[in-house]
DNA sequence: TCAATAGTTCTATAATTATAGAACTATTGG
DNA sequence: CCAATAGTTCTATAATTATAGAACTATTGA
């Protein structure tokens, strides 16, 4: 994951209705493949009208819905698939897992050596 | 952790400069707590300066760095400490692997009945 | 084929956020 | 005590981003 890629998703997820909407598909059942005789089926859940009501409140979608999970999509954080007149959202969890990733990760720490200068104050 | 405060967090982490002024305190040796005979010593980095040095390249400290640094301090990312002249930075380890437990989880996907409508297009 | 449903795109405006420069505060060394 | 160093705050301007409304596209059912 860059740097540039992970800007990205914290812009998309920085805004409260977007981390909404995500927080929201992340509890939705769509995260995995559901094999059949011959297919295996792509992960679906809700659709945006579903989407719409659930997190805005709303019967009817605005335009300012698309526009967020359209940042969502941009960002590679959620999926979203066209089924006949709906569309049907769901997270990226491989993207999701790398971020838990990037916040797992730190440097082993070396102990530093110079006890001298007190404490003064926080800030 | 609230949704306004990861909001916060993600906003804070949502522009390029301080992405790479948290990777680089990601990165930077200040992560523990030295036992001392008496007492613990604050976890310590580097100083405003140093980071000013290493992520911006620059040797005189612009204000746009105060203005990084508070914002990573107010998402409560980062901590700083005055110690003399210097303010020693560091990472906030406990919100980072808050961060960390709220990527990682998910619920639980129950497989869907419903196999009749094929997959149309991807957007 | 016509109308309804589901959703997107486009454009303008409003709101937020970033950057730069100047002035300011606090601490230390001489 | 004075000057230098380290860093912050304040203010104005520039740049980004969000929101709303209207017009648009695609799909389905009657």
């Amino acid at each position: 994951m860059s740097a540039e890629s992970i800007v990205l998703m914290m812009k998309a997820l920085a805004d409260p209705t977007r981390l909404r909407i995500y927080n929201f598909l992340r509890e939705s059942c769509c995260g995995i493949k559901i094999k059949d005789e011959e297919d295996v089926l792509s992960p679906s859940g809700p659709t945006v009208g579903e989407v719409c009501c659930c997190v805005m409140g709303l019967d009817k979608i605005p335009s300012s819905l698309s526009f967020h999970l359209k940042e969502l999509r941009n960002a590679g954080l959620i999926k979203m698939e066209k089924r006949g007149k709906n569309v049907l959202c769901s997270v990226n969890r491989e993207v999701q897992s790398e971020l838990a990733i990037y916040f797992s990760s730190h440097e082993i720490c070396c102990a530093r050596e110079d006890k001298t200068e007190p404490l003064l104050r926080k800030l």
